[in-house]
DNA sequence: GTCTATAGTTGGATAGAC
DNA sequence: GTCTATCCAACTATAGAC
C-alpha cells in the first residue's frame, strides 16, 4: 500500500481528507487518525507532513478561504445587458444563496472553524484571515453591482459589506438550524431590498 | 473532601462548573474531568449526576437558553415618559450591546453550541431550542418597544425579529473575531435605523 | 443513595525502520 | 526523504465500596 509520494502532494491530499471528513462529520471528527485513515495512509504520515495538529488545521482553514475567494471572485454575469441596482443585487443574493445551499456541511465548516480558531490563541489569525477574505469579497460583489447598474453607493462600501456579511452569516447559521431556505431567501431578498435604498442611480446607458 | 449531596444539588453544581469552564475555555475543554475538577468533586460523580456527557452538555445548554429567556424578559424600562419609536429601539440595541460585550465567553459558547448541536442526530434539538428562544425574546423587545412608543410595525413581528437576530448574530461573530466594538454598534444602529422605517407611528400620547 | 477506584478506548506525538 | 511501529496522555464509562 506504501506508494511513496514527495510531501507537497501528500500534504495536499490530507488537507482534501481533512476537509472531506471536518465538512461531513464536523471540525471535532476529524483528527489526525481518521484524516489518515480517510486518505489512505499511516497516521504517522500526517505528523510527517505537518509539525501539529494545528497546522493540519491551519492548512485546512487556508484552503476553504481560498475557496471562498475563489467563489467570491467568479463575480456576476449580466449576458442581458446592464440591469438595474434591485435586480443586479437580487442575482448575487440568488446566487450567493444558491451556493451556500448546496453546501451545508461547509458552512457549518466554517463556523466550527471560527470558533475553534477563537478559542486557541496561536490560531486567532485563522478567523481574521476567514473574516478579511470573506469581507473583501463582500465588497467586490457590492462593487461589481453598482458599477453594472451604473449606481453609486451612497455610504462607503466597506460598512454595507461589513453589514451585508453579517447578515448572510446570521441568515446561514439560522438556516442550518431550522432548514427553512424559504424564511432564508426572504431574509436575504429584505436585505437586498435595504441595500438598493443606499445608492443612488446615475444617468443609465440607454439599452437599444 | 466528600460531602455528600442530594442529587439535584449536585447537577446544578455541575452545570455551573460546566458553564464556567465552557464560557473561559471553550466547549471542547469542559470534559467530564474537567468539569468535575473545578466542582471540587471525584470523576465517577459527573456520571453518577448525569447518564452521559452529552446530558450534561444539554444540561449546560438548557441553563444558558433560560438565561437568555430571563435577560429577553427583563424588558426595556422607560422612566422618561414614552419614548419615540427610533429612540426606543436605540435604547433596546444599546442594552443587548452592553450585555454582549460584558459576555464574550458565553457569546462564543453560545456559537459552539450550535454547531456541536448540530453536528450530533440527538442533540439537533437543543439548537432549535436555542433560536427559538431567541427569537421569541427578540419578538417580545420588538413589540415592547412598539408599545412604548405608539407605534404599529406594518410587517408581521416574526419577520423583523428574524432578521433582527440573524443581524445580532453575524454581527456578534464578527465582533468576537476583529474586536471591534464601535464597528459592531454602528452596525446595530443601523440596523436599528432600518427597524425604524418599518413602522407606522399612531397618534402620540402627548408628554405634559 | 452517594461516591471512589479502576477499566477500556481514542487521541496526539515520536523514535527509528526502510 | 518517506513511512511504520510504538508510546503515553487524556478521555468516557462502569463496577463496586461505603
Amino acid at each position: 500500500m506504501s506508494t511513496r509520494l514527495p510531501v507537497a502532494e501528500r500534504r495536499a491530499q490530507l488537507v482534501d481528507a481533512a476537509l472531506t471528513v471536518a465538512a461531513e462529520e464536523g471540525i471535532a471528527a476529524a483528527t489526525v487518525r481518521r484524516v489518515a485513515e480517510e486518505a489512505g495512509v499511516a497516521l504517522g504520515v500526517v505528523h510527517y507532513c505537518f509539525d501539529d495538529k494545528d497546522e493540519l488545521f491551519t492548512a485546512l482553514a487556508a484552503r476553504i478561504v481560498d475557496e471562498l475567494a475563489a467563489a467570491g471572485s467568479s463575480g456576476l454575469a449580466f449576458d442581458d445587458g446592464p440591469p438595474d441596482l434591485p435586480t443586479a443585487l437580487r442575482c448575487a443574493v440568488a446566487a450567493l444563496w444558491e451556493s451556500i445551499e448546496a453546501s451545508a456541511g461547509a458552512q457549518l465548516l466554517t463556523y466550527e472553524i471560527t470558533t475553534h480558531a477563537l478559542r486557541n490563541r496561536e490560531l486567532r489569525g485563522v478567523a481574521v484571515r476567514q473574516y478579511e477574505v470573506s469581507h473583501a469579497a463582500a465588497e467586490q460583489v457590492l462593487t461589481l453591482a453598482a458599477e453594472a447598474s451604473g449606481a453609486t453607493w451612497t455610504r462607503p462600501v466597506a460598512e454595507l459589506a461589513g453589514e451585508a456579511l453579517a447578515f448572510v452569516d446570521g441568515v446561514t447559521l439560522r438556516w442550518l438550524v431550522d432548514g427553512d431556505g424559504g424564511a432564508a431567501r426572504a431574509r436575504l431578498a429584505e436585505f437586498a431590498g435595504y441595500l438598493a435604498t443606499q445608492a443612488r442611480t446615475r444617468r443609465r446607458k440607454r439599452v437599444r
